[in-house]
DNA sequence: AAAAAAT
């Protein structure tokens, strides 16, 4: 199984050449597994982490396969986002590059007239979202009756209820006796059983089984926030990481429009990007964060899938979302290709529920981390100005500036004027002028009121074990909850959201109210 | 319950 190269599989030589070309030598686990199975004419379902070259596990050998020699269409391709229908169809450009196969993408935003052009003057390929498609099969300007491969990329979302009308209107459009290839870095089981009605009896599933689902290079934090504070919270964290490239995630459009403003008006480079926006603009800012001119992007989840952006250092989640399978699409941005990443969640108490089963969804550890302090902030900072410096010096390449600084030492203490002018780059990278208290650090106490019934046979070890699960308390004495009292109360620090007792077969208590309350006392935190 | 996707 180990140490395989691509010129063992048996693929076009000239697509094993553009591999070449591409800088690839061995295959990752899909690509191996995949591809020789493509190959043979199986239908496939694969499961791959994220960033582990998907899309040339199954392009490659789609491309070997079909026959472009006629006019028709030989492959259709869908994808659930128009920027990935793009990105699919650069890629698969570059894998074909030494062959005469011919690509579209075929999505909405984009005249329509240039794309019926294109198609009538006959394409192999067509990569392209559900909308698009289904209006050329309806003006009948697009041809699926006779396809060798029909390919759905991000195939759980896309037969996921919103996209799976279209999808089952755009198969039915298809020739049967074609080839389907569903891929996609989670799958739920009801997805699959679903998929299995579109695909031939002896599919083949191919799943790269890892103990998490989420890629172990990139680790995982969560902040725990008061919602009041998710702005400011999110500006400590990036001015003392300052992250070379981050995407950051908003659960709604206009979180996305208002975060995007708040950041502007902080002074940091960046753009939002969401379905309301125009095509042209989404593209445009896609394009500027890819080659570095801007540093920060803020989404909804129509960057959440499949976006390949080299170099993402930092993936935050502003709001977390609402399904688990995003939260790994979301951070999948970011440890691409064997490469280290970040992802952070802010979450608020009442949220805290929501990223344990994140937790549990992808089997992975998500460790808490302090909201940074002013004192942090600026130390970082300083650190930075530090380490620019000794970079400058070490390139020697201020030479031009020696006159000046001569003339300034006749007059003044160099070490003044080398502290005023780490002063003027401070100012310049820290537009803000950060007050310590702008963070409530008070940390409010929460009174629980638990209410339990004479039945129910909930022992102070299970309610301490799942309030400790629960919640983020991390420890806490059993000897607290007295819970041989019909009515008791415990008080703890407000990180608890809504407790909801179960019983301990996992049933939600029925007819308990528990009720929570906020205590007087507050103890200060800082 | 939000976002995506056609005009």
């Amino acid at each position: 199984m180990k140490n395989i190269n691509f010129n063992d599989l048996d693929l076009d030589p000239k697509i094993l050449q553009a591999i070449d070309n591409m800088g690839f030598e061995e295959p990752s686990q899909i690509q191996a597994e995949s591809i020789p199975i493509i190959l043979e004419g199986k239908d496939v379902i694969g499961q791959a982490q994220t960033g582990t070259g998907k899309t040339l596990a199954f392009g490659a050998p789609m491309l070997s396969k079909i026959n472009s020699k006629d006019k028709k269409i030989s492959c259709i391709i869908v994808t659930p986002t128009r920027e990935l229908a793009i990105q699919v169809n650069d890629e698969l450009s570059r894998i074909a590059k030494f062959k005469r196969t011919s690509l579209l993408p075929i999505y909405g935003g984009q005249p329509i007239e240039r794309q019926i052009k294109s198609l009538k003057r006959g394409v192999d390929v067509v990569v392209g979202t559900p909308g698009r498609i289904l209006d050329h099969l309806h003006r009948k300007t697009l041809d699926l009756s006779n396809i060798q491969f029909l390919i759905i990329d991000e195939a759980d979302e896309m037969l996921d209820m919103g996209f799976i009308d279209d999808i089952e209107d755009i198969i039915k459009s298809c020739n049967s006796d074609r080839q389907t290839l569903l891929f996609s870095a989670t799958m739920p089981n009801q997805i699959k059983r679903l998929a299995s009605k579109y695909m031939k009896n002896d599919v083949k599933y191919i799943e790269i089984a890892k103990n998490t689902l989420t890629v172990e290079k990139t680790k995982q934090y969560y902040y725990e926030i008061k919602n009041k504070d998710r702005f400011e919270s999110l500006c400590r964290i990036l001015d003392v990481d300052e992250p070379s490239s981050a995407i950051i995630f908003c659960r709604t459009k206009r979180g996305v429009d208002e975060l995007v403003e708040g950041m502007q008006s902080r002074g940091y480079n960046v753009e939002g990007m969401h379905g309301d926006m125009g095509q042209n603009q989404r593209l445009n800012t896609l394009r500027k964060f890819k080659d570095g001119s801007l540093d920060f992007l803020v989404a909804t989840d129509v960057a959440a899938r499949g976006i390949d952006v080299e170099n993402v250092s930092h993936v935050i989640n502003y709001d977390l979302p609402q399904d688990t399978e995003s939260y790994v699409h979301r951070i999948g941005r970011t440890g691409r290709a064997n490469k280290e990443g970040i992802a952070y969640s802010l979450v608020t108490p009442k949220e805290y529920i929501l990223l344990k089963q994140i937790e549990k969804f992808t089997k992975s550890k998500i460790k808490r981390k302090e909201i940074p302090t002013v004192d942090d902030i600026f130390e970082a900072k300083y650190k930075n100005i530090e380490k620019e410096i000794r970079d400058v010096i070490s390139e020697e390449n201020y030479k031009n500036f020696i006159p000046v600084a001569t003339e300034l030492d006749e007059e003044y203490n160099l070490v003044d004027v080398a502290a005023a002018l780490m002063k003027i780059i401070f100012e310049k990278e820290l537009s803000f002028n950060y007050k310590e208290n702008s963070i409530s650090t008070e940390e409010e106490n929460i009174r629980l009121f638990f209410s339990i019934g004479r039945m129910d046979n909930i022992t102070p070890r299970k309610l301490l074990k799942f309030i400790t699960e629960t919640s983020s308390v991390e420890t806490y004495e059993i000897g607290d909850i007295d819970i041989l009292n019909k009515f008791t109360f415990i008080s703890i620090p407000e990180r608890v959201g809504n407790i909801i007792l179960k019983k301990s077969n996992g049933k939600r208590l029925q007819g308990r109210r528990v009720s929570v309350e906020l205590a007087k006392s507050k103890k200060s935190n800082s």
